[in-house]
DNA sequence: GTGAAAGCGCTAACAC
DNA sequence: GTGTTAGCGCTTTCAC
């Protein structure tokens, strides 16, 4: 008889429905073997007639393997994150897979119950977009069950895809020494990834040695992943109040916001102090903030991640973790200029 | 004997671990009936032991629904959209669905393709954020199989969960009219979906017909979802060189791009023009932007939407499609300012 | 309190 | 070419 009804109908129905076994269903769903002609004529008018679809939980099963991805991003409310975000679902759809979304407000316990999720879900990769984790923990939990690419995040484990950290700190910092600024701050924001800040910090202090400059490291201090209230701007005011005439620092989010402090203390930007950002998120384009960063190139570090895990989960590319770094390059606008001379 | 290596261990492994049938650890994982205490010690060992990770897609199948949601949205790029898909995840995460996301750059076909997808995925749900698609091919496509709701995008079929778009516009035009505009132009943004923006020019309209001014639409026009050249400048100076003296747009993109153009072109904001948005997006308030723009709720909007759609997945609400709308607020800042006396 | 057995919807040999 | 069959890893009656 006919199938229940408000069931979903199944590869069953489709083949009663078209007089032909399940097995030839399948085939011609999947494109499979050679079908006659007619017969898959019939099945696929069939399929339409029923409104069938087939049941990718099913197939996977069997097949014991998915087509999603997982992805772990800190906060999707941080435009650099979002847009890789956004990449590396692109990326992944072109290659037929899909994404698994989890924000983790930069939440350790979070990071771990979404991985632990995910891999309950069999997802056939995870992608850690700048995730600041207890990357122990995490390598114990993922194990070496799925292949797994950390990008813009250096970790001592799984693939790694990142921006040339050092190198990029070191050609921000190199361009305010050239603009003749003395006394350079390293402005850490706890956002970043702790591997990628050190990465960034070394190519800073590179800098200011080889200009003989001391290297001084402030950190940034945040109670949320918002833009901070007025409250920090006794700690920037001090920073300031030192000699300091340039900022390096180490995203371009602390360094917008840094800008907005500069704005409310009466500090001209780059005429009393100078600004240096990193990612170059599109924001920092904006005639109004006009922020001179190092930028990441977005798209390629999404394709080189998303490339790396559909490789390894085709088997395609078996062993040891690969790491890859891609350049960058200073984008100079006007939050950067010639150090002042003093009067 | 022993389970075959390189494979992920199964309840049946952890049984014969245990000593136990494969029921028995079923009963325990799920925290189900009364087991005996010491049965349950011996399965838990043997979980933690063998690493065993329940296979959520076979626990799917046989109960015919999983706990994914499929999100399709238009643009992550765009960070009013991005602020929405992270509060979308993190309420779903909240009540124990994942999100898979579907970043469909705005393309008619991409909806279909993904909604499509996701449905063989078998998501319980299908958020939709701001997606301007067919939508009666989309709605022929997704049938009544799936509860599906529309964030901030008026439909015609399925669950709403929306701004109120015209009391938001009549609250921005109105608040120009106060400040002495005559002529006010509405600036519409291809991105906005266009059912709200139908709801956004009716509530400008309004304001502008009871104050007896005659309402002008302009359509911006984008080539990308990216940020646009100065090739609109022309545009903007043409509209700028008949007497406007404030404009509205349907979103805040489109108002900072606009205030952009008029930085190039010399315009002041808001001493010769007043600019007023929509959405209320983090950059909007960087004090470097300023921008007066009307406050859509978005973790509201993302609760409603979510609850909404938990709610269907578990059989708690059945029936015809509800509709919410959700205040909003006119937040002013510094793009606004009482139109300047003709000399 | 625990186990046996029958599926969930599909794929993948392997016969015919 | 097409059909038969045996699972994939789990939940869920229903006996014991």
């Amino acid at each position: 008889m006919g199938r229940q009804i408000g069931r979903a109908p199944t590869i069953l129905d489709v083949a009663s429905e078209a007089g032909v076994s399940k097995s030839t269903v399948s085939n011609v769903i999947r494109g499979s073997t050679a079908v006659a002609e007619a017969t898959r004529d019939r099945v696929l008018r069939a399929v339409d007639q029923l409104g069938y679809r087939p049941n990718v939980l099913a197939r996977n099963l069997v097949q014991r393997q998915t087509s999603v991805f997982g992805v772990v991003v800190g906060d999707l409310g941080n435009p650099f994150y979002a847009e890789m975000a956004k990449h590396v679902e692109r990326e992944a759809a072109q290659r037929g897979f899909r994404a698994m979304f989890c924000n983790t407000q930069g939440d350790d316990d979070m990071v771990l119950s979404s991985v632990e999720s995910m891999l309950e879900h069999r997802v056939a990769g995870l992608v850690f977009l700048a995730t600041s984790g207890d990357h122990v923990q995490l390598r114990d939990s993922v194990g070496d069950r799925v292949p797994t690419v950390f990008v813009s995040c250096p970790s001592d484990w799984g693939d790694v895809v990142c921006a040339d950290d050092r190198a990029g700190a070191e050609i921000a910092t190199q361009h305010l020494v050239e603009l003749g600024h003395k006394r350079i701050v390293y402005l850490a924001d706890p956002i970043v990834e702790d591997a990628a800040d050190r990465n960034r910090q070394s190519g800073y202090r590179e800098a200011m040695e080889r200009a003989r400059l001391t290297p001084v490291v402030v950190h940034w201090e945040r109670t949320s992943g918002d833009l901070l209230p007025a409250s920090i701007d006794g700690k920037v005011a001090q920073i300031l109040s030192d000699g300091t005439t340039a900022v390096f620092s180490s995203n371009d989010l602390g360094a917008i916001e840094l800008l907005e402090c500069a704005d409310r203390l009466g500090v001209h930007v780059p005429e009393d102090l100078s600004v240096v950002g990193f990612d170059d998120v599109v924001m920092a384009g904006l005639a109004r903030i006009s922020l001179t960063t190092v930028r990441q190139p977005k798209p390629e570090l999404a394709r080189l991640a998303v490339e790396m895990l559909a490789a390894r989960a085709g088997g395609d590319v078996t062993g040891r973790p690969i790491r890859r770094t891609v350049g960058v390059e200073l984008v100079v606008r006007r939050s950067t200029s010639a150090v002042r001379t003093a009067v």
